[in-house]
DNA sequence: GCATAGTTCAAACGGACGTTTGAATGAGAG
DNA sequence: CTCTCATTCAAACGTCCGTTTGAACTATGC
């Protein structure tokens, strides 16, 4: 293992992500963060400043990557000519779900945590999730709207809001899941079910 | 207007539906509900017992009617032969996206209320939700996987899912749409929109 | 050794929370 | 009018909240 020593610092992050995952912002209080993360209650102000800081800092860190492999993708798919839908809309959504299959590490709780995070109740945390991923999305919505040119760019929308919702249903069901709604058989198939359900759901299912 | 005058109760209980929907359980304060209902702190525990039971109340009361017309119109599809997979999203949708229709009256924040508790952070506010809608939920499962004879069935309930996620999206969206992804031109099609999104995943977005 | 900057700590801050109390108020029945 | 029972009320309960304080500790550089 190359984690020497994990630091105040990253235990607030992981105790933060998994609990906010667990109870939402509001449902989590910094003393069940830092008596998990071995600290004490002071270190939050310390290091961060406020709970919400922290909270904006687990986000960063948690969407970062994931927003970065995206326009990694975009990048790529622009390069070589017009990308079909299928392509756009695996290059989104693969990045966020393949989270959810390291469930032996930290991936599955992140996803829970970027997937709760992103529909909070709360106007303020869905706002700032959205600072994280709003451009991203914005670029993907575009591409998508182009690579549609039979749907009504209000059409693509909406079902670009659907996959959005999506992603973040089946991210914070990462570790936990109704019984007898279980994914189709091999869990590791849940980025492939979810593309092929989106792909003929934007391809067919979209009125203009 | 046949509404004489509002007892305490029930303003309790609007004032609550439209404050959980907003903020979330946990994010909003008795306080904060019983001010803007124009009623003393106590009486909410005189007439619920507590904050969780005027949520469940309220939950009773919003997802009742939708739930009992959602049994009302399987029973009809079932009473005449096999329904085809439009009609039973068509059923099971159309009752709880109707309310989003109402803005005038109270049937956006009902929606928006429904939408909010169903995907709660908080599991514990989830299953409340659950207990009061599984049963007639489980229903129409069982119904979709009988009209969808070739596809697996853990791919229908995956399907199944889905629905869910995207109904309760839109219906907490009620009263609240991000800008740039509104839904396609007429509002009033948002159902119609939704269902065709739906049919077409079903129909071609499933392996089996 | 000593000074310094970074980090941790126990303790307390004021405030907001859900809940409870017991008296005051109201309407309806005898 | 009087009794009764449901409802409302101001006030306080104890607890937990996020945040702040100032001292104690730790490590590094001189």
């Amino acid at each position: 293992m190359d984690t020497p020593v994990e630091s105040t610092r990253e235990r607030l992050l992981n105790i933060a992500e998994q609990r906010f995952g667990e109870a939402g912002y509001e449902g989590t209080s910094l003393r069940a963060i830092t008596v998990a993360a071995a600290a004490n209650i002071a270190a939050v102000n310390y290091h961060f400043g406020s709970k919400e800081a922290l909270l904006r800092a687990a986000v960063a860190r948690a969407a970062g990557p994931v927003n970065a492999e995206r326009r990694r993708r975009l990048d790529q798919l622009e390069g070589s000519g017009q990308p079909a839908p299928e392509q756009l809309i695996r290059a989104f959504i693969e990045p966020g779900l393949d989270l959810v299959l390291r469930r032996g590490e930290r991936g599955a709780i992140v996803a829970r945590f970027i997937g709760r995070v992103a529909f909070d109740p709360s106007p303020r945390i869905r706002e700032l999730y959205a600072a994280e991923s709003e451009p991203i999305e914005k670029r993907y919505l575009t591409a998508l709207q182009r690579a549609l040119p039979h749907a009504a760019p209000t059409a693509v929308a909406f079902g670009f809001v659907n996959m959005l919702g999506l992603l973040a249903l089946h991210q914070s069901q990462a570790l936990s899941r109704a019984p007898g709604t279980e994914d189709p058989d091999d869990p590791s198939k849940l980025a492939e079910n979810l593309v092929a359900f989106l792909v003929a759901a934007f391809d067919r299912g979209l009125r203009s």
